[in-house]
DNA sequence: CCCCATTACGTAGCACGTAACAATG
DNA sequence: CATTGTTACGTGCTACGTAATGGGG
């Protein structure tokens, strides 16, 4: 067995069973993958694929299993390369950071900007998606970290931490009814938002559902008329009198929105929380800690390390409410 | 990076540093292994062992982490290769049990007999010790279960389950005051002991903890004269007239002790209970699950797999607590 | 008929063993 | 001086790439 045949298989299987995809993308020959495939099923005694003629046509039981070992094993061999290189270049490595629109325009840049003059040796890699893949790409490994406020519960290898606490505002044209509240935010009522047609998050981002549980409770129908998966594209719309945009607070930049109006909305939506996670069992360097503090200052070494500890997530919760979260 | 070179490190690191040795148990040459050790060295950039001139004399801080982590890829190869055995011979393999004299002398004959008669293709190991060792050997993978009565909570990373319940008796020759007490086992007191010298397991063994706890919230001190670590020298001592012996009542054989008697002394100690336990992670093939089940009638595969995806001893502990253990 | 996996075969690299060497206690 | 690790060197294995072969959709 050697560790080269169990990269093939975990790459075929991730490459569809295609084994010229595979071979490609490992940069090495189709018949070479073929053929340590095979040695590799002869020494265990095991067929991993099932073969059709001359097509990879599914992933035997057994094949499951053992793909599933091999990846903790390659992940692992992983961790010693990086155990090793941050004895010995303690800044050179690489970073990806799975996270969505919002993280990344508005929570995001600031750290980063820190972060590379900090390490400007470090490959910086920023992923997109929607809170489900970025915890996936967490989970799987194809990212370092995951940054969301949604969707971060669905893997249970994922440790997760709170980062920072949020709320909503309101914006609309300066010219619209609501702007006047904006004198006095307190006096604004989820049945005044109800009344006129709303621009937001799509359902599973930022905090969508927080903003459905205030209206839900509330006994209120708000009318949703568009929907996208960042603030930006909500401003764009409110900008052309679709209706009044919710997005978070932070997303409302006073320089740049100078043509739109804020009004604090945090009274009326409960509060969300911002997560950091990365998969049970990573090695975290030194800048990846530095990374997690830059962005959560609660979040110092020690606290992650006791967190990486813990077993299930509900201790991480005992260890982390008794945290008070920055606000956003 | 090689698997070779990571058994390497890991079996020098086992060998107190000595590559000679080292190179002899894996039945290759020397400088083969002292060469892939520069090589995977040189690969990640880091010293793993420290060198005075010729000798290796310590293991890096970095080292250390590598060679765990190593263990760790190791360890999951050989879990490949027993999930492909178990899908194409199901009863071929092997088994290694550590355990105590106790247990080897008296619980397993049975259960081994049955074993063999079922599985005459799987190579048996026993390997025994004291429950240290025990847990030791089990924790470090070079058994597949550890069975013992006391100290299996050291290494949390074994998973340990109840098997049986079992309590002492007294054993005395047949012309000792106490002989009279078998016929009425109820009527006798631990002051009746306390009132003799006592020979029984020495502490750490086979509930001897236990022993010690009866007496001292009874306000006696034993005295005890003699102690071993299994009872047939216990009974030994016992036929020379040292004193009466406390063993676990399943070592009294009446056949072969026909000439002492015993007196069950079950209502004057807490009871006993026996473990089996393995490392967390490891795959259990058919025949293991079988020898668990015939050990331990009340452990079956699906109960096993609940222990196995417990994080903690306290969550297993409430999974178990629910069973009502066979006595012996 | 194209795509894809397997077989065949030649080559280059490398792991391993033997032998010689150096250093330590 | 004995033990132990490193260097040097030769060899046999094998992983890999190119080319040819055979099945499926």
């Amino acid at each position: 067995m050697k560790l080269q045949q169990l990269r093939y298989i975990v790459e075929v299987a991730k490459h569809d069973l295609n084994v010229s995809a595979t071979a490609q993308a490992l940069f090495t020959s189709q018949p070479g993958v073929s053929k340590q495939i095979r040695l590799l099923e002869d020494e265990l005694g095991v067929e991993i694929f099932v073969r059709s003629g001359k097509h990879l046509t599914e992933v035997t039981q057994v094949g499951q299993q053992i793909i599933d070992m091999a990846s903790e094993v390659l992940r692992r061999t992983q961790t010693i390369k990086q155990i090793a290189q941050e004895a010995s270049e303690e800044a050179v490595g690489e970073l990806t950071i799975a996270t969505t629109h919002t993280q990344a325009r508005y929570a995001l840049p600031k750290v980063i900007q820190h972060f590379r003059a900090a390490y400007p040796d470090v490959n910086l890699h920023m992923k997109q998606g929607t809170p489900a893949q970025i915890a996936e790409l967490a989970a799987s490994g194809a990212a370092d970290f995951a940054i969301a406020t949604e969707g971060m519960e669905l893997f249970k290898d994922l440790i997760m931490m709170p980062c920072y606490e949020w709320n909503r505002a309101l914006v609309v044209p300066k010219d619209h009814p609501l702007a006047v509240k904006a004198t006095d935010p307190t006096s604004l009522t989820l049945q005044d938002i109800a009344d006129f047609p709303i621009v937001t998050y799509v359902f599973g981002f930022t905090g969508r559902s927080r903003l459905d549980e205030a209206f839900g409770s509330a006994g209120l129908v708000p009318n949703v008329v568009f929907t996208a998966t960042d603030a930006d594209v909500i401003k764009t719309y409110v900008r052309l009198g679709l209706g009044v945009g919710i997005i978070a607070s932070m997303a409302f930049d006073p320089d740049q929105d100078s043509d739109l109006v804020r009004i604090d909305a945090g009274h009326l939506f409960a509060a969300s929380v911002t997560h950091i996670g990365f998969r049970r069992g990573t090695f975290l360097r030194r800048y990846m800690l530095d990374l997690i503090q830059s962005f959560a200052p609660h979040l110092d070494p020690r606290t992650v390390a006791q967190a990486q500890e813990c077993f299930t997530s509900a201790e991480r919760e005992t260890l982390f409410n008794e945290l008070s979260l920055p606000v956003h």
